[in-house]
DNA sequence: TTTACTGTGCTATTTGTAATATCACAGTTG
DNA sequence: CAACTGTGATATTACAAATAGCACAGTAAA
């Protein structure tokens, strides 16, 4: 539950929930049936309020990325991860991006460049 | 002058503007002292405001991208190209979007196929 | 000079929506 | 019952995009 609030930012702040939670949840760090914080305690410890909080599970939820239950609290969804909906437009948005770039000027190494330096320190399969 | 609104997205329609004229500079559509469009006609052709345009156009302006002399038109700067500062956020951009797509499990090679896939027309080099 | 364009500048208004502020209400747990 | 939980609704505030309209000044050609 390390969220981060770009304030500055043109995207809403409950869309930067949204995704922080769902990056969360790739990376691991959020697993399956786990329970986050109750809406008032992270609406309190970001320092927002529960409202707007309480939009971005809502639309979590309706995207069955996480579920509720009145009294209890919110969770991870069990197959939240299977949801490729999020790797889908990932995928698209480095794709827009990089026909931008290539667009501006950019040449098929500076890009490739990127990329590779992103998976330098991964050893697992060479 | 093929300018494209999406008017669901949270991209300012003036911040649209500006992209497209930026690409249209880079893609060669648009070339060193070309004549635009008047604002009126713009404006009238894309269904918006004269502000909104003029917005855009402004802030070009203001980046040398184009120049404007009242009575006459809006023209092209002659160094818009040498504008390096788009190729720089187009290329943060990508990363931006690459890191998010790897958090989302995306592996090297699926990234790398979608930069080479754009580039696999161009004999130029190889 | 007149006419018809061009961009510029300004003010005001409308509109949409993010974010806040309060409520009341219902489910869960001990 | 008490103290939590999420839910739902309404109202308000705040801000920025987009519109609307007008006056003004520069350019060019009739």
């Amino acid at each position: 539950m390390n969220i981060f609030i770009d304030y500055h930012s043109r995207t809403p702040i409950y869309e930067q929930i949204k995704e922080q939670i769902v990056l969360d949840i790739n990376r691991g760090v959020l697993k399956a049936d786990e329970q986050l914080p109750s809406l008032r305690q992270m609406s309190a410890q970001l320092g927002l309020n529960i409202n707007t909080v309480k939009r971005a599970f809502s639309e979590l939820e309706a995207q069955g990325i996480t579920y509720s239950v009145a009294g209890k609290g919110i969770f991870i969804n069990a197959d939240a991860q299977k949801n490729s909906m999020y790797l889908q437009q990932a995928l698209n948005d480095v794709k827009t991006a990089a026909i931008n770039a290539k667009t501006m000027g950019a040449d098929r190494e500076q890009l490739l460049t990127i990329i590779n330096e992103l998976f330098k320190g991964d050893e697992s399969n060479d």
